[in-house]
DNA sequence: ACACCTCAGCTCCTCAGACAACCTGAGAGG
DNA sequence: CCTCTCAGGTTGTCTGAGGAGCTGAGGTGT
């Protein structure tokens, strides 16, 4: 239920959110040097440890940046997107449309630089989704995004890495979504797995245009079906 | 140039990281009670002022909650994906290969959904990068990102325009490093004026498979730039 | 004219100590 | 069983001190 607190908030919060405003209100753009520590403690009538919490957590925020005998300067106006909010809030089609844009080229980069421990954990991870079919949706669909991360980490590109294990919830949430929704997989086998046979094989032979083209085919397939669902779903939106 | 950091960071920070591995390695769990000020101040021997910043720090990213008089406590595991602070850290080199493969792909896309709200905007920003080849080194490259930001915009998938939105920061100090550290423009005219232009075009035209081609190309020209520019300056990461 | 060096003044960094405000749980009392 | 009281531990805040580092002004040598 929480009343909310009755009591003001602490002079650091107090001044944590003094400073936030005169950054996000655009008061001090980007590269601004804030002033320093006993001029800000006298102008917010605060202490100066009070001043530096205030400045730390706003540090933690990514929002300033301090520099040992320059000053503290202002590196971003914005706190800092939370992204698995936005991606949850975005279309599954929007989301699924930038991780095959994404997905595809890193298998190209995979192919030009897979090293013998890739190779393995993909036939490891093709294994496991092999397995994985006889389970219930969400294994399985545990087991697919398993292999198409391991394709990822063979491009051997940290950003790339990440940015592809930002998408990982979402895309875990819309396929299971999709699974049960068309009723995919039951019956059918062990679907798409001659297809991801195929893409580790171009992998491992380092044939980048057909790592790409292979993937490309699989997503585009599947991106036809979240489109169709989501026409004969309507405007079912959250 | 940022030869890195010779020194050794500061005593909140490496208190901040020692806290934070503590949470993000599942060692704290959420709920979990930190020990006391003074407890850890005795524990990494250092002063209960720098751990109560680097505590605020921590707090500031969203990771913990103080509670007067109670104590600390974990309130998520994951560092609150700060994109802004992961890109700042990256080598310039990883981030700007996944903004090429990013870019290329929205370029494509571009091509088969831009307008002509969308086409006005990409001479608009073509006319706005031609002008700023006069000015100074941070106006030109805000320039170029607008164009390609307009590119991007064009493939009207939001998740791609924030994305890329994400990178801009990172890219725009990156280029102005490149451009200030190269030499390039003074005295070369409007070096890459032919090749935006053709990109523009394609676009125009809906030719998607040019669209890609022509960026990729210029995208590759200048990442070839970025190796070379980091091999010259040796091992200089942070 | 240009490059290099020196240095004073400013900045942030860290610590220690003190006191206030506050929460929690144990125990007394109804 | 409920309520009240209280002691111990915790975070919140301030101050003073010294250390380390950056920056720009000014001098020096070429």
């Amino acid at each position: 239920m929480s009343l909310g607190a009755l009591r003001p908030s602490s002079l650091v919060d107090q001044a944590t959110r003094r400073l936030r405003e005169q950054i996000t209100s655009g008061e001090w753009p980007v590269g601004t040097r804030l002033p320093g520590e006993t001029t800000l403690a006298k102008e917010l009538g605060v202490g100066r440890s009070t001043v530096r919490e205030a400045v730390r957590a706003l540090s933690g925020a990514g929002l300033v940046q301090t520099r040992q005998g320059a000053g503290v300067f202002v590196v971003a106006t914005e706190p800092a997107e939370d992204w698995p909010a936005r991606l949850r809030r975005a279309a599954v089609v929007h989301v699924y449309e930038v991780r095959t844009l994404v997905e595809v080229q890193a298998a190209r980069l995979a192919a030009e630089r897979r090293t013998d421990a890739d190779i393995a954990a993909l036939h490891e991870a093709l294994a496991g989704r092999r397995a994985a079919a006889a389970g219930d949706d969400a294994a399985f669909v545990d087991a697919d995004i398993a292999l198409h991360a391991a394709v990822v980490a063979a491009a051997h590109n940290p950003v790339l890495t990440d940015l592809f294990a930002e998408f990982v919830p979402a895309l875990r949430q819309g396929l299971i979504d999709l699974v049960d929704l068309l009723g995919l997989r039951h019956g059918d086998g062990n679907p798409g797995d001659d297809t991801h046979a195929a893409l580790v094989r171009a992998v491992e032979r380092g044939d980048a245009g057909e790592a790409r083209r292979t993937l490309q085919g699989e997503l585009d397939h599947t991106l036809a079906l979240l489109r169709e669902a989501a026409q004969a779903a309507g405007s079912a939106g959250p």
